[in-house]
DNA sequence: GAATGATATTCAATATATCGAATGATAGAG
DNA sequence: CTCTATCATTCGATATATTGAATATCATTC
């Protein structure tokens, strides 16, 4: 799959920044996340024109985050990266997460019983949606993606289900769905009808148009009545959607997902 | 494998705070910390009370954090808990870490062929480790941790691996051992002399002084001249280090972390 | 080897994040 | 239902985090 750019990164910083009564933070998660994209080591100059951040003040950041050991300073070379400190984070949020767990299992039968990939992720508004579950069959071609992963809210089959389910204006979708990148992208008039089949039938799918040869199917979960909190997402090539193999993946998957709407609210 | 609790948490961040241009971010990791050891969502002058704080100051830290996606906040409730941001930090982490990605296939052979637990650690001086990969082998009962656990310093086979090649004074060595906590303490004098034996051969052993009937052994990694930063730790029970097992297990953990070495230097 | 351009870092002025008291909001007891 | 206790939240005064210029350090070019 595809990643994208974290548009807060360099557009919102400053707003978010002026907005905030602890600017400093807002600074040092932008800091963490340029480091996480980059991957690769880099210098105070750098992040701060990066981020468009006052070297000084970019200093007096990295230094209270070298501190607190999410991120790691090379003082030979001068440069800095994220540390394992984020680690611990992670896997305190893993242990406790209540969609994680229950999920896991429902995700690990279904890829086993349909022979795909399936997803577990939550939903942020119509911003994007972090995958927070994962699970692969064991079929030799799969495709993959990594728990934390982040992808745009309104794309693919998952993007049709915040659509169908969120009852968002559609003031607010039509830009959001223009800046999309599709592999075979469809027309808005295509996809508003796809989104109004999903909520007929309470999953969506996106026949190879996010990428092309690969079925996707979603279905909603609530955590609360109103806007759904998370979906499961499963992700198939080749024969495992073909024929009566889809209406079988949307049933199970539909009924998962209820059932994890009920465990969740309980 | 025992938790432990964190320092920095309650004692040490009044002081952070005083000392840091950025004091904002040492609050934020300590809420952050927080949240992630209790689990369970906290409401703002529960964070407040236990970390310290002005609650109006906590309130402004929090909601910046909610802003950033690392906490999330349930508006019916009131309370805070840590949010799925912190994944994706992690994710990145992972992905890019050189000793975690030329680790993990060592460990999982090594593991494999002795049957037992092994970890790839990463050192941080005298305060503690931090577990950055993992491998099980397929057997019934096995020792288990996750890659983020941290654990202090000094403690079992990588405590000794850290005083026998960190070259600590024994001044800074005694107050921490002093406060360690095994099953089976082994006197100071007794620990030296393992310490020294560490030094000798290139491996630590702990023969169930941290937990009793399991064995560990750990050796050290160096990305740079200097102090170790990393360790490779096997963790045993039963026949597999009892034996002729531990002095195969001894020389093929010495050989994986002097390739590591090599390979993390160049 | 001097000069250049870039970097990281320090420092004092000032905009502002933080504090503590005051205000609302909420839940539980009587 | 009222009272009380505890909570989250707002708000103005002030200690201080942030800024931008100045300095120090480093690598590179001529």
């Amino acid at each position: 799959m595809i990643e994208i750019d974290d548009p807060t990164a360099e557009a919102g910083l400053a707003a978010t920044v002026k907005a905030s009564k602890a600017p400093a933070i807002s600074r040092a998660a932008a800091i963490l996340r340029l480091l996480g994209k980059r991957g690769t080591p880099l210098g105070v100059q750098t992040i701060a024109r990066e981020l468009g951040l006052v070297p000084s003040t970019c200093l007096y950041v990295l230094r209270a985050l070298v501190e607190e050991e999410l991120v790691a300073f090379d003082a030979d070379t001068k440069r800095y990266s994220l540390d394992a400190g984020v680690l611990t984070l992670a896997r305190a949020w893993l242990r406790r997460d209540q969609f994680h767990d229950l999920a896991q299992p429902v995700l690990d039968r279904l890829s086993q019983e349909f022979g795909l990939t399936t997803l577990g992720v939550q939903l942020y508004g119509l911003d994007h949606i972090i995958v927070t579950a994962m699970s692969q069959s064991s079929q030799n071609f799969q495709l993959s993606t990594q728990v934390g992963s982040r992808f745009p809210a309104l794309v693919s089959a998952t993007g049709r289900c915040i659509a169908a389910f969120g009852e968002w204006p559609e003031a607010q979708l039509r830009p959001r769905f223009d800046k999309l990148r599709w592999e075979d992208a469809p027309s808005w008039e295509e996809w508003r009808a796809q989104v109004a089949e999903a909520r007929a039938t309470g999953v969506a799918v996106d026949r190879g148009h996010y990428i092309s040869g690969v079925t996707v199917v979603a279905a909603p979960v609530w955590k609360a009545p109103g806007r759904p909190s998370h979906a499961l997402v499963a992700i198939g090539i080749g024969s495992a959607v073909r024929g009566e193999g889809l209406p079988r993946l949307k049933e199970a998957l539909l009924a998962a997902a209820r059932s994890l709407s009920e465990q969740l609210s309980g």
